[in-house]
DNA sequence: GACACGTGGGC
DNA sequence: TGCCCAAGTGT
């Protein structure tokens, strides 16, 4: 293996020949062998949007009951746009990387106002909404309007990377935009958006992550990875590191069949979302110490502190070791701004991220 | 450019 | 089991 950065930077455009290979071959089969996918219905750009926001890092058997779900609490853009907040992370709940919830509704709001409603079809205005990046984008205008604009996503990197045999790693920024301008080759006039699609559905396909499937690739006459037996090579990308361990502790307060619970920061890790009151960095020594110092920070007093279990959540990149802590509040003269009382019977509808819904069940089902 | 940002599935 | 991932974007 050549280190990672003698990658080329001269990005080598596939010949005319090969252009027509991969587009007839691939246009071809993906007629043929393409997924019935809620959002391939049809290419109402608000749908398609809705769709390219959720699938952003997310699997499609994922996405699907909650896109289902979405569209039928938030049918329109309008809808959409004039729900409230809560009601949006609600439907959100679960499906992680909360901010695109938060983006595609703030994104919504403005294109009802400055645009009429009407999804902008062009890059520069489309680009600009929040959440929309340069993969987004592309996907929009190409499956909605048909716009001759490249979406390069993980999956069209890997298959670049192994048809054309693209030693750069993909997890780099600039690999991107090589890639951008061998789409821009690449893509037909006559139908760019089930171009792009069929180029993604192949490397979700065939030409998978591991073991791809070269036997059935409707352009493995052309492919140069396949054609050096290089296939399981490429792509090249930079490994991640493993998500940091952090000690934390959940606080469960009950009194009167009531619970308190705790509206997180508007910024960093599970922004906005309803949580238990939570010790973050706690060090697992010195618990008395910690609820200490937790206590004057919220200015109230917590007593008769019980452990109730652990639990073991792992984010992308940090690794929660979570203690269960049950406490009773003593009198205090007001609670933090961020906590409120909710009866047991009402958890269900607030908005809470996965690892508090696993405590909750943890704590609640005795 | 590098890192933050969730979750669940597959091997 | 632990690691890699899955239709990226914001900072």
């Amino acid at each position: 293996m050549e280190p990672m950065n003698k990658a080329n930077n001269q990005v080598l455009l596939p010949s005319d020949q090969v252009v027509e290979v991969v587009q007839q071959n691939l246009l071809e089969w993906y007629g043929e062998n393409k997924r019935d996918l809620p959002w391939r219905e049809n290419k109402n750009p608000y749908r398609i949007w809705v769709s390219e926001i959720m699938l952003q890092q997310t699997r499609v058997d994922t996405v699907i009951p909650y896109y289902e779900r979405f569209l039928s609490r938030f049918p329109t853009i309008e809808s959409l746009a004039a729900a409230a907040d809560e009601d949006v992370i609600k439907a959100w709940e679960g499906l992680g990387y909360y901010s695109r919830a938060r983006n595609l509704h703030s994104a919504v709001k403005e294109v009802v106002a400055e645009y009429g409603g009407k999804v902008p079809d062009k890059v520069a205005q489309i680009s600009k909404l929040k959440g929309v990046g340069p993969y987004t984008t592309g996907a929009i205008l190409s499956i909605a309007y048909d716009k001759k604009v490249p979406a390069v996503d993980g999956n069209v990197m890997r298959v670049f990377s192994r048809l054309f045999t693209i030693e750069d790693d993909i997890s780099q920024q600039s690999t991107r935009k090589k890639m951008e301008r061998i789409a821009e080759k690449l893509i037909p006039e006559s139908s760019p958006g089930d171009f792009n699609q069929a180029l993604m559905e192949l490397g979700a396909m065939v030409c998978t992550p591991q073991s791809p499937k070269c036997l059935f690739c409707p352009v493995q006459s052309v492919c140069k990875a396949y054609q050096q037996g290089r296939e399981s090579e490429l792509p090249r990308k930079k490994k991640a590191t493993s998500p940091k361990s952090v000690d934390v502790i959940f606080v469960w307060i009950v009194s009167e069949n009531k619970v308190l619970i705790e509206k997180r920061p508007e910024q960093g890790l599970l922004a906005h979302m309803w949580s238990l009151p939570t010790i973050e960095q706690a060090k697992k020594e010195n618990y008395l110490e910690v609820f200490n110092e937790f206590c004057d920070t919220k200015n109230i007093q917590l007593t008769n502190l019980i452990i109730r279990g652990n639990l073991d959540h792992i984010f992308s990149h940090i690794h929660w070791k979570i203690t269960l802590v049950q406490a009773d509040l003593k009198k205090s003269v007001s609670l933090p701004d961020e906590w409120e009382w909710i009866a047991l019977n009402q958890l269900h509808t607030r908005a809470f991220p996965n690892v508090y819904r696993k405590a909750l069940q943890q704590l609640v089902s005795i």
